[in-house]
DNA sequence: TATTGTTATACTCTATAACTATA
DNA sequence: TATAGTTATAGAGTATAACAATA
């Protein structure tokens, strides 16, 4: 069983990570002209393969349906992904990547692992293990437990 | 120097799981009729004991003045916080919580302590020690150092 | 009838620029 | 002049409810 101060402060920790970490986020994102929900959604159509519904994108980016519409709406706008009617069910979209939207995205990864590099530089890889393994428990028990 | 794959995976999961955890304190903080910038601006209250300035606020919320603003106009608004005018300077706001604010804080902190407690329960002391060290790093060469 | 997605609405958050009051 | 804070404004994100199209 863990020591009450460490729980307490393990819990101001997490808060405040949590937040600088959007923050200082959506602060980078500025010159790219992305706001972070922007960001999360082509990141989520990014990892399907045949474009990603919009049900399937809300339930990624843990958001409500008419929420994705409109941020889908301006990255439509923006030129960074389309459209497409699925033909087999017409009641879907399939949400795709453009080229510029590819292209976007390598750009935006490109900055992030370079400057998590300085951090990760510090740790072993044994810690860097460790800690992957952790992230994956804590959303685990704390996050996806949760959403029922 | 860590592997390719790894930066790349912790990438990923930092990104994945600071976004998860706003967007489910959000809904956690629903019941108690906050929103995360409102809570995130009570904490920073709650840390100064003689009020907090709505430029140190703003400071300690990563947010722009003007945007604290109405924060604490909504926070007032439902009576958890107070202004009070400095009398060594006139020009300055002094944000107090009020009884109401400071009882929902320690509420929403009951509530968040014993969700905590699911996941360290699997930890050890150590492993807990170890991950508030590389949190603390994180926040200091990540964050701290890109706010100049 | 059920599902997929959008539209309408109301409110919060956000930054920028212009402003007021005080120092 | 400089600083502390607010107001005005415009746009993005958010959820709820009502809706249209398709299954």
């Amino acid at each position: 069983m863990p020591a009450e101060s460490d729980v307490i402060q393990f819990e101001k920790m997490i808060m405040h990570l949590s937040w600088a970490i959007q923050k200082q986020l959506a602060q980078e994102l500025i010159e790219f002209h992305l706001t972070v929900p922007q960001y999360v959604a082509l990141r989520a159509i990014q990892h399907e393969e045949n474009g990603c519904t919009m049900t399937r994108l809300a339930q990624a980016s843990y958001q409500v349906a008419a929420t994705m519409t409109g941020i889908i709406d301006r990255l439509v706008d923006q030129g960074l992904v389309e459209r497409v009617r699925d033909a087999s069910d017409r009641r879907t979209q399939r949400v795709i990547l453009t080229a510029a939207g590819k292209n976007l995205l390598s750009q935006v990864e490109i900055r992030n692992l370079a400057r998590l590099n300085g951090f990760l530089q510090e740790m072993t890889p044994t810690d860097i293990e460790q800690m992957l393994g952790w992230m994956q428990r804590y959303l685990e028990v704390m996050v996806e437990e949760q959403v029922e």
